[in-house]
DNA sequence: GGCACTATCCGAAACGTTTCGGGTGATTTA
DNA sequence: TAAATCACCCGAAACGTTTCGGATAGTGCC
């Protein structure tokens, strides 16, 4: 074996350039062709050939050169996630989080994951072309879609893979890891009913976004499928943050409005903010306003560390990152669709916020 | 936005597979070798035959193949940040505005920049190598360099070309973009000194880090330069937040301490605690003590709007993005050293939070 | 007219990888 | 024993670009 090793081109590997294939097959004494069958896992390779080869190409810390390998298989193993700049992006740890999971995943896969942010001013469609024209991605991850998304028609169109965190339209035609927004509305909008509500206020994201739009729909359904008064059903819009909960619950208990027994909240930021102005305007939880979250697990905001204890469903975004790395792999393998369009598991967790209406 | 997304991807030219040379020089009637000539900007090529070329190109939406163009010259123009996942990342603002600065400088330069988030625990040498060894980036940015660089060993060792924001060592070997630090806290310094002050506090940022050995040093060469007893400066180190700035102030104040007349603060969020800390304490600005800090225009802290308005010493940070996207394209140009080297200009701005000390 | 020079162009090779079609010898099948 | 099958391997072509060396005309100079 040393022997074998010290007749390529150099003791040491990176003499300031990469051992190439052809290194690799020079000091394996094998061809170019079975180097790279044998690395790439093909089946007409003897298996003892094949642990050569591997050993060898790891004493001359052999790594395959994308451009090379894209050029030829049209596969660069790169991925990406392009997002214009905004000012709010940075403030919550979201971003961040999205960003590092996607990027663990894809490396656990032997995929390389990438960020392009795109200048607040700068329309967001060109810098996808020019990240396809170039043709260094493979694929792309979307996030926060919207109604008919101009993103995803134009990677449809030109027939680039891509992978949705939520589903754009009613049958998507897109890889997607998506969790079930209607169904979970239409359960938490259930329980409240079921303990005697009448009267509830969803408080939603801004609109145009398919979850938005998906929350809206389970929530109404669950409405009108207990034949309550339609304009029992509240329905309010903003982002989603503390705010939206303190202002929408000043608003709704003003003096001489309806006011809602009870109230969904988009995520438990919203909750908290609905729990600072219950507690200013002395309203009781649950005693004279019930309050129900969906909890993502954001930041750290722990809903069972509400005072009361928040009730909520529960579906962290930190696994979303593995299914949505899955399937714009299984896209770009071109499997078929169904096994890239993953709808995942949420589970309702009630605790001390929620409870019959007073009546 | 519908008829919009549809002319746009489905004019004509792309059929799916994107126009190459060869196309471009079919339509021309010229070689495929005069027509790379003729789009990068090569001498022998006629000025009318290039304008032709253009416009081909043009109209065919044409775009060059960055892996081609990589696997052949070595260069694919795409530069890359490589930043450990860090939970306070995303806290501040800054971070994203350094992302989008550079992005947008280095696409002006027709180049595209990408960022790598490294997981929480990962080694961050194996990933520079990887992303070397797959060639896809031509050249690397480094932020929050470290006194013995391990990163910035590990590129020039390789010969990548790479561009610190800051600098490493005395006599820095590497392009980079840095502020005169050590000028500039031997300024805030020498300001607070010729006031009449002889106990002067520094508050600093972790050590490691070299800018922050830079201030110290500047720092301490002001107090000796003016024979001051070296008892008289007092340094504290820390992550420059808010916090620091508190529990400093708290501790030197603290009774039975010798305080104090002064302290200079590493950044403008610094001096926010200190101003908080010393509104508690009792402590007046100036009359008590003297405030000065360096400011680099992060986030919405305004230094002006301080009461009273804090005395500065001024390099707005987003005047970094240009010359460090510079001093890079420069490295990759092959330009010599000393053209991708560059020091910004500061200024001193004095306001009300400065005076001579109480006797 | 021969020479050098310039302006403008082109063919072919190269970059590192994958893939297509074929090849060799050994083993099984009829 | 001849034919078919199998396991393993290889050469050559291709991907889209840049670059090296040369080619062709036209121009001015002696």
């Amino acid at each position: 074996m040393a022997p074998l090793a010290s007749e390529s081109v150099s003791d040491h590997p990176a003499e300031g350039t990469m051992a190439t294939l052809k290194d690799v097959a020079k000091a394996a004494g094998l061809s170019v062709t079975q180097v790279s069958r044998a690395l790439n896992g093909h089946s007409d390779v003897n298996p003892d050939t094949r642990e050569r080869v591997k050993a060898v190409a790891r004493t001359l810390r052999y790594q395959p050169n994308l451009s090379a390998r894209k050029l030829v298989s049209g596969r660069s193993g790169m991925v990406g996630l392009v997002v214009p700049q905004a000012p709010d992006l940075a403030s919550d740890g979201l971003f961040m989080e999205v960003v590092a999971g996607l990027s663990t995943q894809f490396s656990a896969r032997g995929m390389q994951f990438v960020l392009h942010v795109a200048r607040q001013d700068e329309p967001i469609l060109p810098v996808y072309q020019r990240l396809i024209g170039h043709g260094a991605l493979d694929g792309f991850v979307l996030t926060d879609p919207q109604e008919d998304d101009p993103r995803a028609a134009l990677l449809a169109g030109e027939g680039i893979p891509f992978v949705v965190h939520g589903r754009i339209g009613s049958e998507p035609r897109h890889a997607y890891f998506d969790i079930d927004n209607e169904c979970i509305f239409f359960d938490l909008a259930g329980h409240l009913i079921g303990l005697g509500h009448r009267r509830i206020a969803l408080l939603n994201g801004v609109p145009g976004r398919t979850y938005v739009t998906a929350r809206r729909t389970g929530f109404l359904r669950a409405m009108a499928g207990a034949g309550l008064d339609p304009d029992g059903a509240i329905i309010r819009n903003g982002e989603m943050t503390e705010a939206l909960g303190l202002v929408s619950v000043v608003d709704l208990f003003a003096p001489g409005a309806a006011a809602p027994t009870a109230i969904i909240c988009g995520n438990t930021r919203v909750a908290k903010g609905v729990y600072h102005a219950a507690n200013a305007l002395g309203l009781a939880i649950p005693g004279d306003v019930s309050v129900i979250a969906h909890d993502d697990h954001l930041a750290t905001l722990k809903s069972a560390a509400f005072f009361p204890a928040l009730s909520v469903s529960d579906a962290p975004l930190r696994d979303s990152w593995q299914p949505l790395a899955g399937c714009l792999a299984a896209s770009l393998d071109g499997a078929p669709l169904k096994q890239a369009q993953i709808v995942g598991p949420h589970r309702m967790i009630l605790r001390d916020s929620t409870a019959a209406p007073r009546v």
